[in-house]
DNA sequence: TTTATATTTCGATAACTAACGAAATGAAAT
DNA sequence: ATTTCATTTCGTTAGTTATCGAAATATAAA
């Protein structure tokens, strides 16, 4: 059907999940992680993730009590593969972008992750 | 910024905008054939053509009383030019697509296009 | 200069989406 | 088994979007 094509869009079309993508590119994630760079309930951010996943653009894998989201290393949709393939065309790298990805790398869910 | 970002996405997550910019790959067309063949408002499909002009999909010509719509021959982002070069990868020739594709064909603005 | 017609703008409404906090779930540690 | 804590689900709310019909605008024809 064609409104299924819109669900990529649909996942590319809110500045969270940009956001959220290029942080994976750069390292996987759990949702508290994600929760304390971009400054959302984590119930927004796992919603945000439900859809990314749902479109095919990323996967989980638990890990424990945590959750690990990371980009899909293998995307059946051969769309899927393209964005993620050449994410930086699609999603420069402003300014949030590079902040985020700063934020990544020093990241450590042992002491962020405290409901 | 990001938001902006969004735009191109957005304008692609209606099934409606994408038939339209499928119709226009075979065809420039004036709102009115539009509205015909997508059996919507004329109000909605000018709204529909707005949305994918301001985010630089196509562009407007006037003549006479109509208003042609086309793909832009020369999109300054060329995040624009890589889809519309490539429009059957991003959305494929779904039965509705084929169908509206005929119509494109034959429709004609003088007989169709009698508020 | 009226009249006809194509398009856009406006106002209203219904559907959808992003966001939150609270409650429910699931897994690890005590 | 109870507690702790990460995550998801649920219910709600505010903001956005798609849609329509009616009114306003613009251009061509009579």
């Amino acid at each position: 059907m064609l409104k299924e094509n819109t669900k990529i869009f649909k996942a590319l079309s809110d500045p969270n999940r940009l956001r959220i993508l290029k942080m994976l590119q750069t390292k996987s994630l759990c949702v508290c992680e994600i929760t304390e760079i971009l400054k959302l309930a984590n119930s927004t951010v796992s919603k945000h993730l439900s859809i990314l996943k749902a479109a095919g653009f990323i996967i989980e894998e638990k890990e424990g009590k945590w959750v690990n989201y990371k980009i899909n290393p293998t995307p059946s949709d051969k769309r899927i593969s393209s964005v993620l393939n050449t994410l930086d065309f699609w999603i420069g790298d402003e300014e949030i972008i590079i902040a985020d990805k700063l934020k990544v790398k020093t990241v450590n869910r042992n002491l962020v992750c405290k409901t």
